[in-house]
DNA sequence: TCACTTTTATGAACATCGTTCAACACAAAA
DNA sequence: TTTTGTGTTGAACGATGTTCATAAAAGTGA
């Protein structure tokens, strides 16, 4: 039988990342399995180690998806609309409201040991740290006279910890800390910088 | 050659959550596996389940230990030594000490799907929950005038977002928060409250 | 002491996982 | 047509967590 699943490797690719992405999707992380994979797109167990690595190779791949949305939602957010600290809260909001409709897809950023060396984590972290870019600039409008360094540790600091109570709701500390209480502590934070 | 492995179910019980810590400490908590600690105490890999519901609940007791761990690490502070911002620097620093001493131990308390019916879930997070007390009642000195819901939001909020700096570090994100800057991170997030 | 019941550790067996690789089928070149 | 190359296959390997009939020891009552 074998030969030619599709036209060309980088087709077979893209719908292997598709098909994963819609498996994590629909029911989870744990749910992409090299045989879940296989039998949704008709293919054999082996196919998927002819174009990726490992496994979490294709997580990278949907992360990097991911990212790149979570990236869309907040470059959409209008910086003219909101003044100052509102900006900052709307960045939040945005995020919070990628967070809550897209469960799956943005709790599979924190699972797997991803290869530091992949490829697909050094465009996924540097993707990331240019979502800095825009807690900066609202910082910068807040804060006009402070310095560059100074801005930039704060703006990691908010982000590390707005991303990080995000994560510990991830991992099923909702007990902890609700959804409804995670709007309300990021605010804290934010007013209170 | 079955029977009486141990004195009594409970000296048992204890005996494999030892062996569960020394593992998980030693070579972190995917090296905790049901033949490799019943093998390491030389008995049957069934009898795990003779004592534990799943493999998990013994992850859970060994989180059990390090929360107490932690409780007592903080509670040690001497709240008389530091005053208002500092003694919540000194709390950050007792934590990030901590962390940093028991790496292993301490990632583990973010892995596994955890039963949350489990006795030692319920238990681990009433007494996460006594750890924001520490943080209150310096919260309270610093501004002696708020009332007490702000306190318990901030308190919350605070260490949600030092938790979750930390945790972001435990998956392999250093690279996005080195341990240097996490304290440095924390402080700001602290001065500015 | 003996016969019986109860308790408890056992480890082979099962299902599932990621991953490998010799074998195979087809396409292209000779 | 024959040969060479390439992309796909799926059985197989070594792990994993978990189960459960089996057997051995302890407990019990005479």
């Amino acid at each position: 039988m074998p030969k030619k699943i599709m036209e060309s490797r980088e087709e077979l690719r893209t719908a292997m990342i598709d098909a994963a992405e819609r498996i994590i999707t629909e029911d989870g992380a744990s749910a992409l399995t090299a045989r879940r994979l296989a039998s949704d797109l008709g293919i054999a167990v082996g196919t998927t180690y002819n174009v990726f690595r490992q496994m979490d190779d294709l997580i990278g791949e949907v992360n990097s998806r991911t990212i790149a949305k979570i990236t869309s939602v907040i470059s959409a957010v209008d910086t003219t609309e909101h003044k100052s600290i509102e900006l900052l809260m709307a960045y939040a909001d945005a995020y919070i409201g990628f967070v809550t409709g897209n469960e799956n897809t943005w709790a599979a950023l924190f699972v797997a040991d991803i290869d530091p060396e992949s490829e697909s984590h050094k465009r996924n972290l540097s993707q990331t740290l240019r979502l800095f870019g825009y807690i900066e600039e609202a910082l910068r409008a807040i804060s006009p006279h402070a310095d560059q360094t100074e801005i930039e540790a704060s703006a990691r600091a908010l982000w590390a910890a707005v991303h990080g109570m995000l994560s510990l709701m991830a991992h099923g500390r909702h007990t902890i800390l609700g959804l409804g209480n995670v709007r309300e502590a990021i605010q804290i934070l934010i007013t209170n910088h």
